[in-house]
DNA sequence: CCTGCCGATGACAACGTTGTCCAGGCTCTA
DNA sequence: TAGAGCCTGGACAACGTTGTCATCGGCAGG
């Protein structure tokens, strides 16, 4: 595991301090510091020789010392699967919004989907002690979390909940959202339905899957297995379950979706051919209106921005026992998921 | 100016120190540094005893203290416009990404396009001394950095260069890919082109409209200032905008559009019209391939990656003047901009 | 057996800030 | 006019870590 080792070559081309700001203002070092943080008890004279000598060198205020002396950082830490996945831009831009409001920065890191990297970020974040942590985990053993938690690091999970450890977590509703979508097929008169989603150790995944069983048996239809691809949501595989699920002796007249990554393979895919196939993906997508691809959508910024505040309540102290939210989705129907199978 | 404050109301949950790892493992404070540093001079069995104190106490090194020793905090700072828009996802993990190989975590926020909240940011990451900023610049003077260059923090601003000061910037060849953008519309019979784009302040937005121009010029073709329209990026703004040129006596029969955002509401606006516009895109979107939209594509992970790589060369002590790098764009032709104006 | 050396270990100061507490000078009142 | 009380300003310790330097014990060589 590597290590964000800092570094010893070098130091600070020299900042002023607050010592050299009360030598040159002809003052003493508290005297500096009420003014810097704007406590009372200096007389406006004595402000202003001081504000005089800030402005002259350049003075600013050292965190790294204020933190260590008031023991709060004022900046949560936000671990993500991927800042590139337009999945999480929402989601982390709603976290900072609310951490803005609260007056705190944001560090983030992505975790690529290995809990290792998931590890050593986390703990990387606690050792510059963030006041609190928001994770989209990858792994599934937060064990080593419950030092941290137990010394007061607050930390609520987005999108999937913590493994082994009881924790706060914001979750979309996977499991009704899937099965909301796979009815929809159903009620289009679709009776053999491919599920194509992503690593069946991700929670989303598995809800989803669970999802599109319980849609299935609530119509009292059966499940093929070769209908059930889980796995990376690269674009080749995905490519080759679909085409898989598309042809042989019983093909399947719609697809399902589990990801906004596996959605826009298969429209891909469904846009060389000539016989239409619905498909029904979950997550929304740009454009997906201008495209007519039915989604179940997850409101991201939601996620983001309910996770946050659940995380400051608990900075301001409020004690409750760790609780799971579930965000509802929404099914928008624009066309891709309302194509009837052949003959129908 | 709102201030980015620490709380003082709680402590930490008393979390363990060195000392309190020494005291229990019966050795020296420094001792204990040496451990958890992976220094030299360790008996076998010394260290191990540290190592199981430090795992019964759950220690995790405080790494305030560590860089207010040391002088390195071993992180950089982010400040981009919007972390929801996807031009700024793959910049933000390619930055993310050298940083992590450089050992260094990532800060970041978001300025909103709002120059003070941008120097609000820049400052508050200042006062945690990061040891390098890459800023996405929403003002246009940035002399309140120079105290800050000067002690030290490695800058490197991206996506537009940096007002009244001297710095590294790395940006995209704005003019030179509108200007292609442009030549290829006319290349393809048109004569009255519509250019919509960001406010004229933003530097990008006023590369592209300079492009812009000198294609024109370079035709041989007037350009009636009824066709220019730049303004924010909401999509009333630009859907009135496009909707004034496309009617009136003499309707342009292509259009440009200045970034993503535009191009997106310009799809959106022509997908509901009978006769076809020809239409070409500054920013590659997600599955434009798909709609088959015609764009100026950048590379925004380049550019994040070029930006990082410089600063962390400057962190590594290297000392050159500040230089501004251009990546060249690739114009993606997919349709929609080799549609023919009517009657050709 | 003594000297010198080396490797392991710990004592101590310093990093830059803030909280506590005290000193000195002022005003106000009895 | 003296004492009480207030206001301003500064000295000092502490936060948790790391760099410097001294110490201690053992061991090899004389």
């Amino acid at each position: 595991m590597a290590e964000f080792a800092l570094r010893n070559e070098t130091r600070y081309g020299n900042r002023p301090t607050m010592k050299d700001v009360a030598a040159r203002a002809g003052v003493g070092l508290k005297t500096v510091s009420r003014v810097v943080n704007g406590e009372p008890g200096v007389t406006p004279d004595t402000e202003r020789r001081v504000q005089e000598a800030i402005e002259a060198l350049g003075f600013r205020r050292n965190d790294s010392a204020r933190v260590l002396r008031k023991g709060r950082t004022a900046s949560i830490g936000l671990v993500l699967e991927d800042l590139a996945d337009p999945f999480y831009g929402p989601l982390s831009r709603a976290v900072e919004e609310v951490a803005r409001a609260h007056g705190a920065l944001l560090i983030n890191g992505s975790s690529a989907e290995d809990p290792d990297r998931e590890q050593e970020l986390v703990l990387a974040l606690c050792a510059r002690r963030v006041d609190g942590l928001i994770v989209i985990p990858a792994g599934h053993d937060h064990r080593y979390l419950e030092p941290e938690i137990k010394a007061g690091v607050a930390t609520v999970f987005v999108d999937r909940p913590a493994g082994r450890i009881d924790a706060d977590a914001v979750l979309s509703d996977s499991y009704g959202g899937a099965r909301e979508g796979v009815a929809h097929l159903i009620a289009h008169g679709h009776r053999s339905i491919g599920f194509i989603g992503d690593q069946p150790r991700i929670h989303t995944a598995a809800e989803r899957l669970r999802g599109y069983r319980a849609a299935m048996a609530d119509a009292g239809l059966p499940v093929d297995e070769r209908w059930v691809s889980l796995g990376s949501t690269d674009p080749a595989r995905v490519r080759a379950a679909a085409e898989e699920m598309l042809s042989g002796p019983e093909p399947v007249t719609a697809l399902f979706a589990g990801n906004n990554r596996v959605t826009v393979t298969a429209v891909r895919l469904l846009a060389g051919r000539d016989t239409p196939i619905a498909l029904v993906g979950f997550d929304d997508i740009e454009l997906a209106d201008l495209l007519g691809i039915t989604v179940i959508a997850q409101d991201s910024a939601a996620l983001g921005r309910t996770a946050a505040e659940r995380l400051f309540r608990r900075l301001d102290g409020v004690h409750e026992a760790p609780t799971r939210v579930e965000l509802s989705t929404r099914l928008l129907a624009r066309g891709s998921g309302e194509v009837p199978p052949p003959g129908a």
